[in-house]
DNA sequence: CCAACCAGGATTGTCGACACTTTTTAGTGC
DNA sequence: GCACTAAAAAGTGTCGACAATCCTGGTTGG
């Protein structure tokens, strides 16, 4: 329960300029909830948190409101805020969503491809490849770099609403599992052969096949966490 | 300009208990906003509003926050909230993210499909029939049909997320969208046989079939409107 | 004439206090 | 001991006021 008590005042400031007491508490918040200071499913009391963080309630609501829309936190008039609970259902619905949308950003980010993206990618890529030779196994299907893949591929699919929806808003729920379940995935090398060939198929300017890889991509991770699921 | 004015206090309350003054805020501007009574792009002042509702501008924020978290708004740090103005690239970017969504929507809907939902599809295809036999023509493919339409199979898709994501968050974009442009689109008859087709495949748990019927009848109006928009 | 600068006014961000609701707790009767 | 009632405590919803910031128009200097 113990939190990071620090909002970053100077911090983070330097591309939208400056930033609300409000924005603050809720980034804080938001990475408290993701990374399990705040438990899932715990109840969230107004005057406490404000005491916390040394604020007023009514900055603290906006950053309430701000998660409730958000889907980590469940408000209830006149009851009060919980941190929203996992489930294995809500785990299998977000990469459901994650299929569709992200095989849909993978599509367009094939149809408009640059060559600046391409050779991000690729970069990236060979960075992984290091990587998971040094730590040969278990290492690279994890939170960071996987999620900079997806999470650079969406950026270049350059569909404003697509990206916005996935990086700014689901994918935080997608961290707040993995960290709370610790989804360390045994697919390491595969998962590494399906990334290097989705961005063959970019670099390439198939969207279609570009779409149906990430799609099996992110389906053949489910199918792993079901599998997982259904056996404990 | 001119708004409704009036919150309707006792309405809606119905199915969630007692709402709050912001909730009933909130559901009005955001009225306001996807009929156009609230100009796309024009700037949105507290204390006109506050004043306008009747109530204090704290209410009012709470509203306009959740309004900016549903992208119906845009607000910067002590500058103020603007609705969000209209364009050709986001009304493409909609339907590029809805036939997605939408897509893997009809997939689930066929692989966990009910009696009572296939009933329902078939009793409102029945009744667009209707409809469209009397009005022959332009009179189907209307807001309210072809919303009813997808909205309904978004319900029986039984993935919470993707409903929560669909019909309270981008929905009321497309929403504003319609209103404001006016889609009035000439694919009536085809539209309708689309739709048929589409609920034959979901009654036949041919969720592949479904997906890939959903997501071609939503490119096909996305590449209708794209012509109409090169085109002025 | 144009650019930079500087009030004045208006708007936004933040706060503390009050009203109402829900929850907890103490008490009473059976 | 248990259920029901009622008071009190805690929590949420709402409001009006103050402080900080931004936009507007006019002014000054080059």
């Amino acid at each position: 329960m113990a939190s990071t008590d620090q909002l970053t005042k100077a911090g983070e400031q330097a591309l939208t300029g400056t930033q609300s007491l409000a924005d603050r508490l809720f980034l804080s918040l938001r990475k408290d909830i993701v990374e399990g200071r705040m438990a899932a499913g715990s109840k969230i009391s107004e005057p406490e948190l404000a005491r916390r963080f040394d604020a007023s309630r009514g900055s603290l609501r906006e950053a309430l409101m701000r998660l409730d829309s958000l889907g980590l936190i469940e408000r209830r008039v006149n009851v009060g805020a919980r941190v929203v609970a996992l489930s294995d259902r809500g785990l299998l619905e977000l990469y459901d969503v994650r299929e569709a949308l992200e095989g849909m950003a993978c599509r367009l980010a094939a149809e408009n491809r640059t060559d600046a993206d391409i050779a991000e990618l690729r970069q990236m890529l060979a960075r992984h490849e290091q990587q998971e030779e040094l730590q040969a196994g278990t290492a690279y299907y994890q939170p960071e770099g996987d999620f900079d893949f997806h999470f650079r591929i969406v950026q270049a699919s350059n569909n404003e609403l697509l990206i916005d929806t996935l990086c700014n808003k689901l994918y935080y729920r997608v961290r707040m599992y993995r960290y709370q379940l610790g989804m360390a995935s045994p697919r390491a090398h595969r998962a590494f052969r399906e990334h290097s060939h989705i961005i063959e198929a970019i670099e390439a300017g198939d969207g279609e096949l570009a779409e149906i890889l990430m799609r099996r991509h992110i389906r053949a991770s489910r199918s792993n966490i079901a599998k997982k699921l259904s056996s404990s």
